[in-house]
DNA sequence: TGAATGATCACG
DNA sequence: GTGATCATTCAT
C-alpha cells in the first residue's frame, strides 16, 4: 500500500510533522528516471522565535515559500555549492519547515551513483546536500508543490522504531533544543 | 582542520 | 556597493 501525503499531513505542528517523515518515502520523477529513498534523519525549523531559521527575522525573497501554505518544498543553496531540501508546515503566514537530512537510497540508486561521483552505498544520501544532489534537487523546485508527481512524500505502510533526537546539526545556539530526529543505529544518518 | 564557492542579507 | 555569514562536503 502506498499512499502519497497529504496537504493535512503537513499542515499539523512541525516537530509533530518532521518526527512523523521518518520511515516516509521521498521520491522524485524526473526526466523518466524514478528516485527515492527511505527518510532517516530530519530537523525542524519552527516559527518565528526559532533563532537558527531563515525566517527568524521576517520574510526575505528566499525564505518565501517558508511563510506559504504547507505541502510545498522550500530549496535554498548554501556555502555557495549544496542545496538543502525542506518540506513546508503549517498555515500559510506562519514560517515552518522540516529540512531532510538524510535518506537510505531505495530506487534510482545507479543514477545517484553516477551524480554523486561515489560507488558506496552509504555516500549517496547520508546528508541533506549529499541526497539533492543525488535526487537532482536543486532551486528550480523551490516553491514546488509537494502533492505534484515531480516530487513527493509516500507512506509505504511501514510501522517506524527507534526514533532518538538530538539539538540540530550545524546549530550553535544556548537554547537549541532536540529539533533532530533520526533512527537510531541507521547507517545511513549523516554524520 | 580548513578550503571550496557564491547567494543572501544587513548596513547605510 | 561591501563584507560577513552560511541548516555542507570533501580532501588533507
Amino acid at each position: 500500500m502506498k499512499r502519497k501525503l497529504d496537504r493535512e499531513f503537513y499542515d499539523r505542528p512541525t516537530l509533530k510533522v518532521a518526527k512523523e517523515l521518518l520511515g516516509k518515502y521521498l521520491v522524485v520523477k524526473k526526466g523518466g528516471h524514478l528516485l527515492s529513498g527511505k527518510i532517516v534523519e530530519t530537523e525542524a525549523y519552527d516559527g518565528f522565535k526559532d533563532p537558527a531559521s531563515h525566517a527568524y527575522k521576517g520574510t526575505t525573497p528566499r525564505n518565501q515559500v517558508m511563510f506559504g501554505a504547507p505541502g510545498y518544498a522550500y530549496v535554498y543553496l548554501t556555502y555557495g555549492m549544496h542545496h538543502c531540501l525542506n518540506l513546508v508546515t503549517q498555515k500559510n503566514g506562519y514560517p515552518a519547515a522540516v529540512l531532510i537530512r538524510a535518506i537510505e537510497p531505495v530506487d534510482g540508486i545507479q543514477l545517484m551513483k553516477r551524480r554523486r561521483g561515489r560507488r558506496k552505498l552509504r555516500d549517496l544520501t547520508s546528508g541533506p546536500a549529499k541526497l539533492c544532489q543525488a535526487l537532482g534537487v536543486d532551486r528550480r523546485l523551490n516553491g514546488e508543490d509537494l502533492l505534484s508527481d515531480g516530487i513527493f512524500v509516500e507512506d509505504r505502510g511501514e510501522v517506524p522504531r527507534r526514533i532518538a533526537r538530538s539539538s540540530r546539526i550545524g546549530v550553535n545556539d544556548g537554547k537549541e533544543k532536540n529539533w533532530r530526529f533520526f533512527f537510531k543505529g541507521n547507517e545511513f544518518v549523516s554524520r
